[in-house]
RNA sequence: GCGCCCGUAGCUCAGUGGAUAGAGCGCUGCCCUCCGGAGGCAGAAGUCGCAGGUUCGAAUCCUGCCGGGCGCGCCA
């Protein structure tokens, strides 16, 4: 049956699926086992015969009542009932040797387990990207989160996948960054358009700039620095980059020229006025867009499709691109030019990360600045720490706003959901070190499979919850959706706290309970917690 | 004006075709002879922005409207 497999849920979807061939003939798309609604309704609950009736030419129920027939014929003594139900749910009510058995396979495959298959596919993940005039801000900072979280959830599904950080140190406002240091280098004020923090005028003082030092020259050297603190910044996050890709290379290296080279021989560029334009209303855009200025000068935007071009050439399977909401009015751009250049729309994601507002008790907050007036991503990090900081910023979709309550996440209380998951793993930790090792170790290499006392139903939740966790990593991967592991996490803790309130663990002998059981069950949840919270980035305390 | 995103409980948000729509915060009430009370239980609270449509079935897909955010440079 299941035993074999570190996914017991996906064994049973393979079951249902089997029996719902067998009986329509045809493979059925989109049947999925999930968590019905309401308890009475079973542990899983199958859609198929509502997909299946279409198929057989068969009212729902029908169908349901005979697959379940099937289901039941295959799954012996795990299954204890099947009920049809509603519209024509196959409800399936498993048997506690399932639970245990599934519980078994899950903790046997020990650190694997939620590590899902390899699929070869190679994804290069580019974020953050600020540019490298000033600190990494509280927004960056939701970038920094959000994007390593990504890449620890698709290297979990199975991805291989390159962390990337695109590098603007050309143009008009890094020039501007020169002027601004060597202004402070003179003593003075920066341009209106310049930069104007504390951190200019400290960068001048690093560089030990003379007066008559040039702006290229203080620009490039103060964008170095700025790098090395921005690095620094983010690996105090807990994010690290495989790659700061500098946009001076695609000028040293003439990819510009080659890139704009490739489109004019594909038919989409054009002159006028003196500018070379690219004909990206052809493609889905709502105007054309300029390449290179009539000063001769490229745009930004001709080096984005030259690095596009470059991140291509470097076989990736799949370009995953996270910008701040201020870009999103680039994205039609983009995604003509990446057409022009004859690649596939779906291989290039654009995704668009919406702001972060700081709030305190429901008001919006201006917090104590380091850097003058930037809010920047150690602020925040001196004020709440990482692990709620990375917590807070992932709750969310990267499409919606984020409020995050600063009061909510400085709580070391149970209110506050990081403390809450952190607390649950914390607190079984504590439940096995009262155990032992030993003890554990031999729990976890006993048979479960032989006992036979009735599991409660927040052993069997808890269970169940457990089991969920390479589904959701799947999901999470697929849907670019980090948050949902903040909410599995926090599921877990919850499901946890149930049964421990209602089952004895450490002594469970005593009572004539099955002690090895619970352990093994207190150990997995820990396991899956742990898991979680690592793929976002947030640590799991043994104590608190 | 055009484009994109959002509109779900008092607040912040989950829920990308299925059953009586969920969580956290806040609110109300209850539970400490028990492995961590930094905990748990229960309750009140919703015209899923509005109106049509598709479907056996829509918070979810389509169309129109209303409200909010952002974007619409030979800036980056």
């Amino acid at each position: 049956m299941t035993g074999t497999t570190a996914d017991p849920i996906r064994s049973l979807e393979g079951v249902v699926s089997a029996a719902a061939l067998e009986l329509g003939g045809t493979p059925v798309a989109g049947a999925r086992l999930e968590r019905p609604p309401r308890r009475d309704f079973g542990d899983f609950s199958s859609n198929a015969p509502m997909l299946l009736a279409p198929i057989v030419r068969e009212p729902p129920r029908e169908v349901a009542e005979r697959l379940g027939q099937r289901v039941a014929d295959a799954l012996g003594p795990e299954l204890e009932r099947v009920e049809v139900a509603g519209p024509g749910f196959l409800n399936l009510f498993l048997a506690d040797a399932w639970f245990r058995e599934a519980l078994g396979a899950a903790a046997a495959a020990e650190d694997a387990y939620g590590r899902l298959p390899a699929t070869g596919l190679r994804h290069l993940v580019e974020f953050v990207s600020a540019n490298p005039t000033g600190p990494i801000t509280v927004a960056s900072g939701r970038h920094a989160a959000w994007g390593d979280s990504l890449c620890r959830i698709l290297e979990a599904a199975g991805h291989h996948v390159q962390r990337e950080y695109y590098v603007n140190d050309e143009g008009s406002q890094v020039l501007r960054f020169g002027e601004s240091i060597r202004a402070r280098a003179r003593g003075q004020e920066p341009p209106d358009d310049g930069y104007r923090g504390a951190y200019v005028a400290d960068l001048a003082d690093r560089l030990g700039a003379g007066a008559n030092a040039s702006a290229a020259e203080l620009a490039e050297a103060g964008v170095e620095l700025m790098v090395e603190e921005i690095c620094a910044s983010l690996e105090r996050f807990r994010v690290r980059f495989d790659r700061f890709f500098r946009e001076h290379e695609l000028h040293r290296e003439g990819a510009i020229e080659s890139a704009l080279a490739l489109l004019r021989e594909r038919g989409h560029v054009y002159e006028h006025e003196d500018a070379v334009w690219l004909r990206t209303t052809e493609l889905g855009d709502d105007k054309d867009r300029v390449l290179r200025r009539s000063d001769g000068e490229y745009t930004y935007f001709a080096a984005d499709i030259a690095y596009h071009l470059d991140k291509a050439d470097r076989g990736f399977d799949r370009l995953v691109d996270l910008w701040g909401a201020d870009h999103h009015g680039y994205v039609g751009r983009v995604q003509a030019a990446w057409r022009a250049l004859g690649h596939d729309p779906d291989a290039l994601e654009l995704l668009i990360m919406q702001l972060v507002n700081l709030v305190e008790r429901g008001q919006r907050v201006q917090m104590s600045k380091r850097q003058g007036e930037i809010v920047t991503l150690d602020d925040l990090i001196d004020d709440i720490g990482v692990d709620a900081a990375r917590f807070f910023m992932l709750q969310r979709s990267h499409d919606t706003t984020l409020d995050l309550d600063l009061a909510l996440a400085r709580e070391q209380s149970q209110d506050n959901p990081v403390y809450y998951v952190q607390y649950a793993h914390a607190r079984i930790a504590s439940i096995l070190r009262k155990a032992g090792d030993a003890r554990v170790r031999e729990a976890l290499s006993a048979d479960l499979s032989a006992r036979g006392d009735a599991l409660n139903t927040s052993e069997r939740d808890l269970v169940k919850r457990v089991l969920e966790l390479p589904a959701e990593i799947a999901i999470a991967a697929e849907r670019r959706a980090p948050h949902r592991l903040t909410t599995y996490a926090h599921d877990v803790a919850q499901d946890f706290s149930a049964f421990y309130r209602d089952s004895r663990v450490v002594g469970a002998a005593e009572d004539g309970d099955d002690e090895d059981f619970r352990l093994t069950l207190a150990v997995q949840a820990k396991r899956v917690i742990a898991r979680s919270l690592d793929l976002l980035g947030v640590e799991a305390p043994e104590r608190m």
